[in-house]
DNA sequence: GCAATAGACGTAATAGTATAACATTAACAA
DNA sequence: TTGTTAATGTTATACTATTACGTCTATTGC
């Protein structure tokens, strides 16, 4: 599994994709590439293109993450830059906040179940959707 | 996580329903909701609508699942009606070929992590790409 | 310096996915 | 019958993503 390595040998960032970058850095939850572009209007943004081209090298280089079943993006918050294996996330319905997170014997049980299956694993999705411990205390 | 129950105390399935899961049923791989709807134009469907509505009603009672990071549908395929926690999709990039399998110990340790964190879990997404024992073996 | 190449960028058009809103019909109980 | 609910039909629209093509700029080789 090659994802999420954040190499930083690679070149720097170009003036869009810092851009996009900032900008979801700036937020805590997940953003749509349509409402990145809204926002970005004012620095010049005019088409989806500019904003799904930098999405697409800052997820390449483990910068952002897609949710997949959220068809949205979010800067990495992951403490270290190390490699880490298998990346989860934790979607709250209720208030949209997004927990990543890591957990070893995760990534070991899919890569011996790949294993057993003859399956070559390139990437894995793993999206928890349910209640934050916040909204559970208020509910 | 109350997912993928599979509860036969429910409702016939309309004909529009019946039509859709027997769609999927026929065919090995992930379908769009758009080519779904494409080949029931014969029978009478017209609109998204018509699909998008049968398949809501199909997820949910758990005859049919959503993959999210294609934006499609599969017909379920587990062995046994009974209720399973987590299920997994691992889908290759060759063939467009779709495995379900669903492990327990994977179903754990996101239980164990979901109570650690007081995170309330309703439905797990997890899906695997990469290449299938066939396509490996060809390649 | 000056082509040639490659990469990022800009822009317009289009493809693909999903839902809102409202009218109609069928099923069924009071 | 009449009121109520659920399913359906239909149109329009919103949201997500990519194709195609042209421009600009840096870098490389001569
Ligand atoms: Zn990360
Ligand atoms: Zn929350
Ligand atoms: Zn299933
Ligand atoms: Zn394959």
């Amino acid at each position: 599994m090659a994802e999420h390595q954040h190499t930083h040998d690679t070149k720097p960032l170009t003036k869009n994709q810092r851009l996009v970058l900032e900008r979801l850095e700036k937020t805590d939850g997940p953003l749509s590439a349509y409402s990145i572009l809204d926002e970005l209007r004012d620095q010049g943004f005019r088409a989806p293109l500019q904003v799904y081209r930098a999405l697409e090298k800052l997820v390449d280089v483990g910068l952002v993450h897609r949710l997949e079943s959220l068809n949205a993006f979010v800067a990495c918050r992951h403490p270290s830059c190390q490699n880490h294996q298998s990346i989860a996330f934790a979607i709250c319905e209720q208030c949209g906040s997004v927990k990543e997170f890591s957990e070893a014997r995760i990534a070991e049980d899919l890569t011996s179940w790949a294993a057993e299956t003859g399956f070559m694993l390139k990437k894995t999705t793993i999206e928890l959707r349910g209640l934050c411990k916040d909204c559970v205390a208020k509910a």
